[in-house]
DNA sequence: GTCTATAGAAGGATAGAC
DNA sequence: GTCTATCCTTCTATAGAC
């Protein structure tokens, strides 16, 4: 009799190829790396993700969905648009500030391989898009307009660039931005 | 007699590589590459630059340099510290809606090369240690606290990694800023 | 002849893919 | 495990300037 399939191998492997991929890059961390790591054949690795590329683009929609995940919990005890925005901003703020982090991988993805437009390439890319369009939808929702929008996004953007110290700042500041489009509602 | 070394042999290689080393990630460029674009050969190349981590260094030297020059001329025609900061912003905006950008090469090599503490990342980080300070002393000059620095250096890093068209919003919104303080002060 | 330059092969390691 | 390709680096061979 052939040998039953381990069930979970492709979760294995993945979770392995993510850790790598997100704390070395995926550049540079080989397929030989992976497959030490996730403890199995080469053939298995390449069976599961016929290329370095799907390995890529796999590892970024786990990563997508971790984040909305963890976006969606944050969000479930907060009532109103204003108070979804402030625990949307907090909790990219905790992220940068946990101790593993080391930059968005979907931007990170993007710097280390510019102007592809491979799988993983857009995976990336559509994350971005829709994390933006939440946002605007957030930012409507409170009666605040395109401007608001768009500085608070340039602040995440700084938020998962810049030094974990400044993540404080950032919620400050967007709370502030709230509060003042509150003031002007209630006028 | 001896053949006389052509001159000029060093900042051909340089160019050739900084340009290479930009457009598509210094992972992904080969010294090959380097050599064909600046059509020596790989001798001459390994005598001036004896590795790639050397070359790396030198181009985000180089980079240093030039950004450092144009922010000088930028400044050239402010007058006090306000104008200064404009000066400054203005130029970066400017810098990341110009058609080739393709990012901060300092930020993306330390993306590239995650936890590293080489020559090219000691390079990297100083250079954004001291802008960091130089914005710090520019902040202070108009009369801002350490929060609006903070603040200004999450919008330039957020300017840096996102799309150019927000670059004009990022401006006005540090002008906004500065001329918030100068109000303040006239109290 | 002597030195520098280029071109290209070779070494050794490692990449992705089968 | 193996295959091919490419990486960085070194070395050899050849052409050209003095």
């Amino acid at each position: 009799m052939a040998r039953a399939p381990a069930p979970g191998t492709r979760d294995t492997i993945l979770t392995a190829a993510a850790g790598l991929f997100y704390e070395y890059g995926v550049r540079a961390v080989g397929m030989a790396q992976v497959v030490e790591v996730a403890g199995c054949g080469k053939n298995l690795l390449y069976k599961h993700f016929p290329s370095k590329a799907e390995l890529a683009a796999a590892y970024l929609t786990l990563a997508r969905r971790e984040r909305e995940r963890t976006i969606r919990e944050a969000l479930r005890w907060a009532d109103g648009p204003a108070d979804s925005l402030m625990a949307l901003v907090t909790e990219i703020a905790d992220s940068v500030t946990r101790p593993g982090y080391r930059g968005c991988p979907f931007r990170n993805y993007l710097t280390e391989f510019p102007g592809e437009s491979d799988e993983p390439a857009m995976v990336a890319l559509t994350f971005l898009a829709d994390a933006r369009a939440q946002l605007d939808a957030l930012v409507t929702g409170i009666g605040g307009d395109a401007l608001m929008a768009d500085r608070i996004w340039l602040i995440i953007n700084g938020l998962h660039t810049g030094p974990p110290a400044q993540a404080q700042v950032a919620v400050d500041w967007i709370k502030d931005m709230i509060s003042s489009v509150r003031l002007t509602e209630a006028l």
